[in-house]
DNA sequence: CATTGAAAATAATCGGCGATCAATTTATTA
DNA sequence: TAATAAATTGATCGCCGATTATTTTCAATG
């Protein structure tokens, strides 16, 4: 009930404005009562992002994939993109909380993360014949990080007010593609 | 002074724990002091973040090029990364930092931006060769995002816990810039 | 059924927050 | 010096997250 309520006082007003009494007023208790079942609001919302981290991935993972890695992450990141428009808060809230000096983010948030850049590696994967697993891992999160840098920007209206989120993202995997086709042929021709 | 204190506050305590309570004790004065200078505590974070982006452009601009985009666009990233583990408060407060619905950042802050952007713009101008400057533009705000991607998540630890932060804006510049050669060049032999 | 003990929930409280504003002090000008 | 303007205060408001003693609820036991 605490979940659902948090959830749908995020969706609705906000990350920052929501609060332990309004969350518990919401499920008709008092403020105390959070704290019987979760140890203080970080945890409560650590649990709503790794909600919500799930469904994003969920929804990724049903887009069918076609093994061609331009059009694959394309197809990712638009459902991405998507994603982050129907649940703004819910997404602006994954990065607005901020975990206290010296805490760590749980292990399954990680995990959740890992499996949505895992993604990332399966489209990408067939532009490396042979290539480390490494090597992929790591573009991966390159795109992946890049990705989110877009977004972010955009959604803060701090890159630019006027140009579309949509051309942004597909300059940066098409370039991206094209530069570890290019830089991998590159590799091959100089052996 | 106010703003000296709020700047010596965010850099020791970092920006969730600033309050105007402290700020004006810092200063000898009481709160309510603060609000004959500043409209509200948000008139004046902007003004310190406007300052940061100023002392970032700062730094960058006095970086020599060499005319040779990637290299320059590394020096450009590895001014930046260093810039924002030298003021990693500074910087986190930048993007701490939440306009409410329906304002806008104002226009000094906006063309704070620009100036950086610029940078990057000038950094890969070589690549296109009569291209239009709105594809420059384009590609220079894709690589400023996604670069602050990779600081952002980097510096949240949610990306990877162990890789280098370096690596992987070697990766991005490297990869991009390879990508516009190679895009660019698809573009004239298909003519 | 009545009793008891644990679990659930509350109400009150703490210190802190941003913001407002009437009242007071300080400085400037006539 | 007196009158006016500017600067500053202190008290107050309605919030916030968190803690805790107290009360309520309710199922298990005799």
């Amino acid at each position: 009930m605490i979940l659902d309520a948090t959830r749908s006082l995020v969706e609705k007003e906000g990350y920052s404005k929501v609060s332990i009494r309004k969350i518990t007023n919401e499920v008709g208790y008092t403020s105390g009562t959070l704290y019987l079942v979760f140890k203080d609001i970080d945890e409560l919302l650590l649990e709503l992002h790794i909600e919500t981290l799930e469904r994003l991935h969920a929804l990724l993972h049903a887009i069918p994939m076609t093994g061609d890695p331009e059009a694959d992450l394309l197809k990712l990141s638009d459902g991405y993109s998507e994603f982050t428009k129907e649940n703004r808060n819910l997404w602006n809230a994954l990065f607005e909380h901020k975990i206290e000096d010296g805490k760590v983010l749980p292990e399954r948030y990680d995990r959740a993360i890992f499996k949505l850049i895992d993604l990332a590696i399966e489209a990408i994967r067939p532009l490396y014949q042979g290539g480390s697993d490494e090597d992929i891992i790591h573009d991966a999160r390159v795109l992946w990080a890049s990705l989110y840098g877009i977004l972010s920007l955009d959604a803060s209206k701090k890159l630019s007010r006027y140009e579309d989120t949509q051309s942004f993202i597909a300059s940066l995997i098409k370039n991206y593609v094209a530069g570890i086709r290019s830089n991998l042929s590159d590799a091959s021709i100089s052996l």
